[in-house]
DNA sequence: CTCAGTTTGAAATTGAGTTTCAAAACTATG
DNA sequence: CATAGTTTTGAAACTCAATTTCAAACTGAG
């Protein structure tokens, strides 16, 4: 099932309304490749969408986390970042702390290894945070 | 070296001072077991010393973090919490999501992945974060 | 179409984190 | 030990992202 699916089945569920807003922020926010903040999203939809409010945008992306379809990232710059969730194959996140760049990476190895380390607590694993904080090749060359 | 020591180096390095604020923070930081918010420490340090204000524990906490020893976590509550360094045994965190409890694990395999995983992207790692989040054997249990 | 319930967006509020500033404390020097 | 020159302290003010408020606009079941 597709996110915009899973969107909208949510919002039947749970009583709330499919809204033009909703449906339009939804989709900008799957088209985006990066992992944006409230404010970059609504900085974005703005020169469409001018219309569009400040927290109608946080609540959109507040309902895309609860139903699912987006996750909550906190690189600790002070600003919670979404990006889409994809279920097919999880990722997590170089983070250079000089130019702000994100580089995604997979290694199946590592979350075999958590599923360890949660066994060995007798842990329930609902989701994970795994980021490695540094410089990217260029920021490491300069300075 | 102690992480006393390293602290009061520090702050001879830096050009700062040795009060009796800064001392009795570290000493309470360092004797604490949990992962304090710094509002946290604030109301704990009340009961022995009332005067000490929140901006100094703030302050002082982000000395801390400066001179290596402490760690800055955020698990996503909206509140940093801080935890003594020890270079010893780095270790990661379980976050249990219904009681708030948290489980410290090590487990070098992931480590050398993580290593694995810079090199693969010509990354300079830093530091990283790594948390679980889920249901600790107990609340697991009820509900 | 109608109407009760929901959503919207501008503005206000919250709260953790940070800064300000005058008074107090610290340290090196005389 | 006294003094001068910094730094620190703590209360209060400020910042800024996140959240809430509320009247007007919208949605969708009937």
């Amino acid at each position: 099932m597709d996110r915009v699916s899973v969107f909208n089945q949510y919002l039947r569920t749970q009583g709330l309304k499919s809204t033009r807003q909703r449906m339009i922020i939804l989709e900008t926010f799957l088209d985006s490749k990066s992992h944006y903040s409230t404010e970059e999203l609504y900085q974005l939809l703005r020169k469409d969408h001018p219309r569009i409010g400040y927290a109608t945008v946080h609540r959109t992306l507040k309902l895309f986390a609860e139903c699912g379809i987006a996750i909550e990232l906190n690189f600790g710059d002070g600003q919670t970042r979404f990006e889409p969730h994809y279920t097919e194959h999880h990722h997590d996140h170089l983070v250079c702390t000089r130019c702000g760049k994100i580089i995604e990476f997979v290694e199946p190895r590592i979350e075999h290894l958590q599923r360890e380390v949660a066994e060995r607590y007798d842990f329930t694993v609902d989701s994970h945070r795994h980021e490695l904080y540094g410089r990217c090749v260029r920021c490491s060359q300069d300075s």
